[in-house]
RNA sequence: GCGGAGAUGGCGGAAACGGAAUACGCGCCUGACUUAGAAUCAGGAUUUUGAGAGUUCGAAUCUCUCUCUCCGUACCA
């Protein structure tokens, strides 16, 4: 038992937490709770790299350290188990996803379980399993049966609005949702079902529209935006056409506002909060009606400046924009339409990545409404259908999209906006949002802010315009032609959708996972399944956020079968405290976690209205890849003559050697040569380092090669032939050579590049092939072969080092490159500790002797930094004071039991298994999970003096030791007293003297 | 373009409040133990905080200007 055995103690300690179900958590009232929660992992077939396991070491952490201070503790763990991957693999192999699934979810849990983290895996749930599913369904139902009551400001149940219909019709009811025209009651009471059920689909939060998708008829399926790639396929290459679909839509639109509030009222990082608040995109403006000449056509344009609008010489419509056709001329028809088709046979993703300006004129004319001008109407793709309205006035003089199409179309540039300097506005658009208005009429001289202000208030008084607010956010997709997925609650029959009301629909059986090939999912093939007698079943699937958005509900209650979980649960676990994940999901999943929670707040069934109090991002986790970069170096220089001329250094690299006429010549040379000071300006200075010896000079180039260089070709080198320290095996790789090196290929490392040039002619020139070995920090992946797995590094180090480890990196938020060179030093602290504890023949060393004064400075030093750190999240800090501690133990020689049995209890949060097993040979019985974290005491580092600093004009030039309660004055004069201070006074007087008490002396002479 | 974060030795990174810059770890060098390696122990070196200015007795930290890097996002009117 003399050496530190971690394998053997690890598995004890495993077996020990789970058959004493010691992380198993219970409701308890007489405790305070504390919700800690991971972000949901999707169990893929690749298993766990030890990029994973950061935001779960740092969870476990504060659960551990938040259970010793007395809390309940929830810390759940559980599998968003449907999704694409296996859904592929499963086309592939015919495998069910389910099995795979499973296999994976079996493999990701003994990775986890390795890695000794505190999950209680009582609570485990599975999005796909059917006990589950059931309540996502049964959520979707909740949206179907609601809408959006504006004047209340919440989601309110359909059927009241049903039996308002029935009463009054829909004039007074203000909501949000799609547009509908207005009815009286006994309008509705004449109405067909159908005709009803139409306009409560534009009530309801959960409804369907016809909207066009990425469908490709190849693969015979709609693909998600991602899979598209430049207008083709993904997977295949083919083409991908828009297509009309009747898809399912859940209106967050109408949270967008609480969305955006919301925010201000959680701690989570401001880059997420601000993506976010980008997404949502809110922005105040104008809507102004502009009518078109010879026309009962009326176009309204959103603005966000209406105070330019003397300055809109034309107007420019989307591609897709309604009214088009029955503007435009006849003699414009033709080319309208062509420009038309040119726009929609491109993919979203191409209009966006052509930055060409391009446009046609209708030949229509719109009336601005404030001077009656008449403008032309065009249309162009800059213009974006989806956005606002779908049209703009466009104001060439102060928009740079506006400016570009008006260059090139050779239209009006009117400056309605004047700055401090004067601009050609022919030249450039000024996008100024101060300044003072011009050539405007009767808003002349106002400032922007105050224009914006008049033009509004006159267009409302004229009627022709509003005040409006627009948003970017759209209504979120929910419907998938998949097959893994929740299956819809959903029947329709005779056109109206209506639930089911037995849930969980669950997924059937089917024979092939291949799309149906009419766009459907593969649920539409079974026809036993989807034809019933109260209607035909809704085939799609919902999207793989569904069951996600509401997860970490369930947790608190996993196995209720009469509610996703029972109020009194939901009352007391409350919010997520703490939750910890990737910055990967800023739009999705946080998004809609946020918007679920307000609904299901709306309905009264949870009493908090945002999921995650505070959200910690923690960094990624990157592989490095050594490589081999082919790169070709030309330059030439000429060192001589009249004119000398150095090869830039930038476009160098290497080691260069100086010798022979030249190197002599600039030693010789006297400082004002010119040549030298050329040389010395241009090139040595930006050398690193540069010697003289005998008759060289030599000096290292950039280290590195020029960002700007870029190499012809990067071979990626396995891991296999990289050792524990980084080194490359070069010898055995190329040895292999599979990639066709050329014959005595020598490649150098970046930190020893060691081409050596010789510049000794009167000139050089060069030009030479370079194989160069390098590092570069790349996604772990397995495509790249830089994959790290957890279990390997448990096998060689333990879990406990594994842990220490990821912490020891540095902050947590930090993407950082994973280097297994400062592994040992982790792991060696633990043998420190265990040999702090236990002598080579294994005989335990601890006793009850009192502690030393400095002991238990080092103890308490160590309780306080490392509560404080836990608290900030601060954990490479906390390892850190922990090697101090025992580095300082050792030194002291402490055996003292009262200092390491406090210590354990600080250290079992980070390195559980190692604490568990000392704090047992300490003779206690009941596990350390169940200790109370020690107490700080500060009156163990009081200190009665203090080795005072003594700087002369801000540098230290030596030190005396005070009392720290020795008063300023008396200081000022000791320390004038002092022999080393006399020396720099040289007599004088100093002209102050800065004393700061417990801190500095500073004399300025 | 816009938004966010950042720049400290050979490397990862420490430095509430402005108060001894590089703690801790890796790597490197020297020595001890050893047949040798591994392991362990003792000792050592490097840099002046991206650049420039300002405030201050004193700046990695505060202010301004600039440069570069990473991340997110993008024809949003």
């Amino acid at each position: 038992m003399g050496i530190y055995n971690f394998k053997n103690i690890e598995q004890k300690w495993q077996e020990h937490w789970k058959s004493n179900e010691l992380f198993k958590v219970t409701e308890d009232d007489s405790k305070q709770k504390y919700y800690v929660l991971d972000m949901f992992p999707y169990p893929s077939g690749a298993g766990l790299h030890v990029g994973h396991p950061l935001g779960y070491i740092a969870s476990d952490i504060v659960t551990r350290y938040k259970r010793l201070n007395g809390f309940n503790v929830l810390h759940p763990m559980g599998f968003d188990a449907f999704g694409l991957p296996a859904e592929q693999y499963a086309i592939q192999t015919g495998k069910h996803p389910a099995i795979t699934t499973e296999a994976n979810i079996k493999r990701y849990k003994e990775q986890l379980n390795r890695i000794g983290f505190a999950f209680d895996w009582s609570r485990e749930v599975q999005t796909c399993d059917p006990s589950y599913y059931k309540w996502t369904q049964w959520i979707f139902s909740e949206f179907f049966n609601a809408w959006y009551n504006k004047k209340t400001n919440k989601a309110e149940s359909i059927d009241q609005l049903i039996s308002i219909f029935e009463i009054e019709g829909n004039v007074n009811i203000e909501y949000h949702g799609d547009p509908c025209e207005s009815f009286t009651g006994e309008d509705w009471e004449n109405f067909s079902a159908q005709e009803k059920e139409n306009i409560l689909q534009c009530y309801r939060l959960a409804f369907q529209k016809e909207t066009s998708v990425n469908w490709c008829p190849e693969l015979g399926t709609v693909l998600a935006n991602e899979e598209v790639k430049d207008g083709k396929s993904e997977r295949g290459g083919y083409d991908v056409i828009q297509k009309k679909m009747s898809q399912w839509y859940l209106r967050i639109t109408a949270y967008a506002d609480r969305l955006l509030d919301g925010l201000n009222k959680i701690e989570w990082s401001e880059s997420i909060k601000e993506i976010q608040r980008n997404w949502i995109g809110k922005s105040e403006g104008a809507s102004l009606h502009f009518k078109v000449k010879g026309s009962a056509a009326d176009i309204e344009v959103f603005t966000t400046r209406p105070d330019t609008v003397f300055g809109a010489s034309f107007m420019v419509l989307a591609p897709e924009h309604e009214l088009i056709s029955s503007i435009s001329t006849d003699s414009e028809k033709e080319a309208v339409q062509a420009y038309i088709d040119r726009a929609q046979s491109k993919s979203e993703r191409e209009r966006m990545m052509n930055k060409e300006v391009s446009g046609c004129f209708t030949g229509a004319y719109a009336i601005n409404p404030f001077n009656q001008k008449e403008i032309p109407i065009y249309i162009a793709e800059y213009v974006l259908a989806g956005y606002g309205t779908g049209a703009i006035m466009a104001v060439p003089a102060h928009d740079e999209r506006d400016h570009a199409f008006a260059k090139k179309y050779n239209l009006n540039i009117v400056q309605v906006v004047e700055g401090k300097e004067s601009v050609n506005i022919q030249e450039a658009s000024y996008d100024a949002k101060e300044g003072r208005m011009i050539n405007s009429e009767m808003i002349n001289g106002l400032d922007v802010k105050n224009a914006i202000r008049a033009t509004i208030q006159f267009a409302e008084e004229k009627g022709f315009g509003t005040r409006t607010i627009n948003y970017k956010l759209r209504d979120a997709g929910f419907s998938r032609q998949r097959y893994w997925g929740e299956p819809f609650p959903i029947l329709h029959k005779d056109g109206i959708p209506s639930l089911v009301d037995e849930l969980p629909v669950t997924l059937p059986d089917v024979q092939s996972y291949e799309p149906a090939g009419t766009g459907e999912s593969p649920l539409a093939r079974v026809e036993d399944w989807v034809n019933t007698p109260e209607g035909r079943r809704e085939t799609d699937t919902m999207p793989g956020w569904a069951g996600s958005s509401w997860y970490f509900l369930r947790y608190m209650d996993p196995n209720n079968d009469e509610a996703f979980a029972s109020p009194e649960k939901l009352k007391y676990w409350n919010q997520v405290d703490l939750y910890m994940g990737g910055a990967e999901h800023a739009t999705g999943h946080l998004l809609y976690s946020r918007f679920w929670t307000k609904f299901l707040y709306d309905l009264g069934r949870i009493d908090f209205d945002e999921p995650f109090k505070k959200l910690i991002n923690q960094g990624m986790i990157q592989g490095q890849s050594r490589v081999i970069n082919f790169i070709r170096l030309s330059f030439s220089g000429s060192f001589w003559g009249d004119n000398p001329s150095f090869p830039d250094p930038n476009e160098v690299f290497g080691r260069v050697l100086l010798t022979g006429k030249l190197a002599q010549f600039l030693q010789n040379a006297s400082n004002q040569d010119f040549v030298k000071l050329k040389f010395e300006e241009i090139f040595l200075k930006k050398y690193k380092k540069y010697k003289v010896t005998n008759n060289e000079i030599s000096g290292s180039l950039h280290p590195q090669i020029p960002s700007d260089l870029d190499p012809i070709e990067v071979i990626r080198i396995p891991l296999e032939f990289v050792d524990k320290n980084g080194s490359v095996n070069f010898e055995l790789f190329l040895k292999e050579n599979k990639y066709n090196l050329p014959e005595n290929t020598s490649i150098f490392d970046l930190s020893e590049a060691n081409e050596i040039i010789e510049y000794h002619e009167e000139s050089t020139e060069v030009h030479k092939n370079y194989f160069q070995a390098g590092i570069i920090t790349e996604k772990m992946s397995k495509r790249w072969g830089n994959v790290v797995n957890p279990d390997d590094v448990c096998d060689e180090y333990g879990a406990d080092t594994l842990r220490l480890y990821e912490m020891f990196l540095g902050p947590l938020q930090d993407s950082k490159p994973w280097s297994t060179q400062g592994i040992d030093g982790t792991h060696r602290f633990l043998k420190k500790l265990w040999n702090l504890c236990f002598d080579q023949d294994g005989n335990f060393l601890i006793t009850d002797e009192t502690p030393s004064k400095d002991s238990l400075k080092s103890l308490h030093k160590t309780i306080k930094k490392v509560s404080d750190d836990i608290e900030q999240f601060s954990f490479n800090t906390s390892v850190s004071q922990f090697m101090i501690c025992v580095n300082e133990l050792s030194s002291q020689n402490c055996k003292s039991k009262s200092i390491i049995e406090p210590l354990l209890i600080l250290l079992s949060p980070f390195a559980p298994h190692i604490s568990e097993e000392l704090w047992e040979k300490l003779g206690n019985t009941e596990s350390i999970l169940n200790a109370q974290w020690p107490e700080y005491d500060e009156s163990q580092l009081v200190e009665s003096v203090k080795l005072y600093p003594i700087s002369i004009n801000g540098k230290t030039r030596t030190q005396i030791e005070f009392p720290l309660d020795m008063d300023k004055n008396t200081i000022s004069e000791k320390v004038l007293e002092d022999e080393v201070v006399q020396k720099w006074l040289e007599g004088k007087a100093p002209k102050k003297i800065i004393v700061v008490p417990g801190r500095i002396v500073n004399l300025v002479i």
